[in-house]
DNA sequence: CATAAAAACCGAATTGACTCAATTTTAGAA
DNA sequence: TTCTAAAATTGAGTCAATTCGGTTTTTATG
């Protein structure tokens, strides 16, 4: 059962998401063809579709990895976080946003997420939503342990902030990758100026 | 100039919409023909292109005409806010929420937002945007009115305050959009929590 | 090794948004 | 009223995502 079969399965999977990279990456992603991810990837049109039910789910597939990745260099912040509130917030949010735009343009994340909204049920739309709650997850996991370090206050509601956090955050990064010319250091700037509001809130 | 010929682009303006926002109710938005709009506000296809750059910006239109009036409800609560912080972030974001499903379904939205990030220079992708800036910049109205009220602390920086608010209920309404069976009561107890460490932190 | 069922592949056909060159309608001057 | 240029309308044609029925490959059984 699980033989040639399986093996070329993997193999082919590699093969379409590396040329769809590859040609979301020169062409933009309503540049890129189906028919020509299909040539590079050696693969029929047919068979793309056999392997992800429609266009969007192939860049779904390649944000995924990318987010995960982002999840996984932030278990570093939350294990050990800046012993200051505000600086704790700001290097964990910063992770995610300078890693996010290190393999994804902004127009692969204008698709991401345009497609995340318009089919919340499609196998990405799913994945996506589940990479949101992971991402908030982490946060709520860094104020928690900051309040076990005691520099935040037993008493805050610490969902109800990794919530506000998050989408803060969340909806800032949105408007950024919405404009071109924009700055990662002015996003990071303007979320620091929020988040010193809750700061002087939870701080202890 | 403006004798027979503004009046029929203004009734054709006038029907295409009409068509459009009944089809798009009974069928949605995918499923709603460009073909069967035109066919239903007795105009030909290319005219329909000839008033509206791209499908989306159809449904822009009908998506504007309702959020400004929700900006319109809103100017009322601005003006005689509830003497209470909590009560009032509550009862204007109230006015946006119950008002935005009003004459727009969740999958109506889903489209509209979705459009507005894929597409952010189209002319609905800058409308779009701008109605996010008021409808934040009615929420600093808020807060300003509140602090000239003395019910929130003059030091509070009420842009980023603004923005913080707005940016969170945003992001919640999107992710109740996604959901066909998320409910409104739901959505507003919880944007309630999240706002009331905001609440403890900036009232008097 | 032969073979039948299951799984995967393939690409021509379908579908629906959008374009554009030809045609019709309107405005305004003579 | 007649005529011409500008504006607007039209629908057949283009383009690209997605579908689907026929074909090929793989598996597993005797």
């Amino acid at each position: 059962m699980s033989g040639l079969r399986a093996r070329q399965k993997a193999d082919r999977h590699r093969r379409i998401i590396e040329a769809a990279a590859e040609l979301f990456r020169d062409a933009g992603y309503e540049g890129a063809k189906i028919e020509t991810i299909a040539a590079q990837a050696e693969v029929s049109v047919g068979t793309i579709y056999n392997y992800y039910q429609n266009k969007g789910d192939i860049l779904g597939a390649i944000v995924s990895m990318e987010v995960n990745e982002v999840l996984n260099a932030g278990q570093g912040v939350v294990a050990n976080p800046p012993a200051n509130v505000g600086d704790a917030l700001d290097t964990l949010l910063g992770i995610y946003i300078e890693h996010s735009l290190h393999y994804l343009s902004k127009e692969m994340w204008r698709q991401a997420m345009a497609i995340s909204t318009q089919l919340p049920d499609s196998p990405f739309g799913q994945a996506y939503t589940a990479l949101d709650r992971a991402l908030t997850e982490q946060i709520r996991a860094l104020i928690a342990r900051l309040q076990a370090l005691g520099l935040v206050r037993r008493d805050i509601d610490g969902q109800a902030l990794g919530e506000l956090v998050f989408n803060n955050m969340n909806m800032m990064f949105i408007e950024f990758v919405k404009r071109d010319e924009a700055r990662i250091a002015e996003l990071r700037a303007a979320i620091r100026r929020q988040n010193r509001i809750l700061v002087a809130a939870i701080a202890v």
